[in-house]
DNA sequence: GTCGATGCAAAGGCTTTGCACAGCC
DNA sequence: GGCTGTGCAAAGCCTTTGCATCGAC
């Protein structure tokens, strides 16, 4: 998979922004950019996320990522994890897996994806008895992956 | 319901912090003693529990507060929740209901529980595909309230 | 009496914010 | 050109930690 896949239009992020009266600059879409080039499974911090940008020679200030990523997740174009593990974390928001679940290992952080319908069915189940409305459905696996449950038995 | 009914004996309490070489200190009786007094549903943060105390005029420090919610929640007696929306909470272990999740409004924080053993198996499925040992397996619903749901509306 | 636990206050992350300047529309 | 966004540095949480003292065993 040497050819990289945008999934995301950049008129989106245009679009976006405009319609909330919003300008599109260079951070911002550098920003995006970022979580399109690496792909779908990938959680990153806040930090992480400047430590990239400026490796790449991409100069976006920390308080403007932090900013960036509040406004993208806002908007729907990133989604933040509820991984208490590793702190804060964003992810690009997928429309394709709307129901995608994480399986972390509470030792070295590995993460892995998964999906379920049976967990959204869960959700709906428990928000329509209490007359909520759902918006979001996220089951979280606290787990030990193999090679750290070997070294927890030692 | 005026009849406080303990959920662990102080014995229990007093077995797990010998068995792991430390002390039964009154601090220590006092944080969990809280939590048992208040009840299963209840999701306190690390402050709500230094006032809580202070305000039956039991001493505790902060930072002791803080120091033995990490202690109880390690020895299995607590149970930290993983709502970002307002900071770390944590409530009483409830061997009754392993499988219990939460449904949380995310306008106004009101939070209730429900069960679903559906949610423990498909938790229980992804780990073994990818050969995770599973610890723990928690469903967040984010929602809206019907009162905030009507609010929104507006 | 010993060694772990507490309290206090200071230090430490991570995140947000105030303000002047820069740059998108 | 106006007004929003950015960068920088300072301030703000929340949480942890160092150290002297206290107290459980």
């Amino acid at each position: 998979m040497p050819l990289q896949t945008p999934r995301a239009q950049p008129s989106a992020l245009r679009t976006s922004l405009h319609d909330r009266g919003q300008r599109l600059t260079p951070q911002r879409q550098r920003v995006l950019a970022l979580f399109e080039r690496i792909g779908e499974g990938s959680h990153l911090s806040a930090e992480e996320v400047h430590q990239r940008l400026l490796r790449s020679s991409e100069r976006v200030s920390l308080a403007t990522v932090y900013r960036t990523l509040r406004l993208l997740s806002s908007m729907g174009l990133l989604q933040e994890l509820e991984l208490p593990e590793g702190g804060r974390r964003f992810e690009l928001a997928s429309d394709a897996h709307p129901d995608h679940h994480h399986l972390v290992c509470v030792r070295c952080g590995r993460t892995e994806e998964f999906e379920s319908g049976a967990v959204l069915t869960a959700g709906e189940a428990a928000a329509g008895q209490h007359g909520f409305r759902l918006l979001e459905c996220v089951l979280n696996v606290r787990a030990l992956c193999p090679a750290c449950a070997a070294a927890e038995q030692a």
